[in-house]
DNA sequence: CGCAACATATGTACTATAGCAAGTATGAAT
DNA sequence: ATTCATACTTGCTATAGTACATATGTTGCG
């Protein structure tokens, strides 16, 4: 590989590492103001039914990698916060699906909503210009990083 | 505003999100490995000693938002788990210096270690003017957004 | 010295998360 | 129909995190 690469890579990585740092930051920011009505675990599950739908008990516990039985009163802390609603299943009745209130549903579109205000707020400083550079920029790293697994972001809880 | 800058800044806009969640995905893949020897908020304390050395315990609780007595026996678990020493002020007898141990500084080693490793990985695929691209986007975007201060980006706990 | 301010630790208590084992109700299979 | 598997809940237990009030030791100051 030539050196010019090499040196390019280094370059890249550095400034990926900086601007993950920042991403977080935005993240972070975005996150906050729910922290007191959610738990992160908690938030997880809200991340899960709005990507997802409704789903029984069992699916999430297990997308959450999470025993049945503790998940089983983790649901009932969320019901109890009105977060989210059991209910029966159509097709079997042994089973309890559980899908966002409004409420749940709003606390998600909040965090959504802020993150891309908080992204929206950095771009509004940037020229035409500097706004194409990070778009194609980042429409690169991402198209070679690929979509997370969505138990990979779950890690985090979000 | 003209129209194509508008277009733009919505365009980059998804963008930015699209990447945020790719590399949240390579923060999630870095963090996994430790998260079964520290807890989340543990991984906290080792950021902030990694970041600005030894500490006194108040300084850490308040930095953490950390009740101090609260604390206190919260560092006892990691004392007892060896990621963090408590040693005796050199300054005042009524101070306790709290520092990473081998063990501490390791574990926070392989977190960004995998980090940048990971990143790396990533950016192998890309071809030079790619690459080019990649860093010219994220060193605007970071210099945009600044440094997140160390407050936030502990609400993750990153 | 004596007392106030400070730094930390302890007593106590509560919530969240989490797992194992056992129980209950339902569905499926022979 | 009886038995086995599935889906969920509950009893019990343990740990982590957090806070408030209080105790202990230390420092600085009048």
């Amino acid at each position: 590989m030539a050196a010019r690469t090499v040196q390019l890579r280094g370059a890249a990585i550095e400034g990926t590492l900086t601007a993950s740092r920042a991403l977080l930051g935005v993240i972070a920011r975005s996150l906050a103001p729910v922290m007191d009505t959610v738990t992160l675990p908690q938030f997880r599950v809200l991340v899960v039914l709005s990507n997802f739908g409704p789903l029984r008990m069992g699916e999430v516990a297990q997308r959450l990698g999470a025993n049945q039985s503790s998940f089983s009163r983790f649901a009932d802390r969320m019901v109890a916060g009105g977060l989210i609603a059991r209910s029966a299943s159509p097709g079997s009745r042994r089973e309890v699906i559980i899908s966002l209130t409004e409420d749940g549903a709003r606390v998600y579109a909040e965090v959504t909503d802020a993150r891309r205000r908080e992204i929206s707020r950095v771009l509004e400083t940037l020229s035409g210009p500097d706004l194409e550079a990070v778009r194609t920029g980042f429409e690169i790293f991402a198209r070679a990083a690929g979509e997370p697994s969505a138990d990979e972001t779950l890690i985090l809880g979000i």
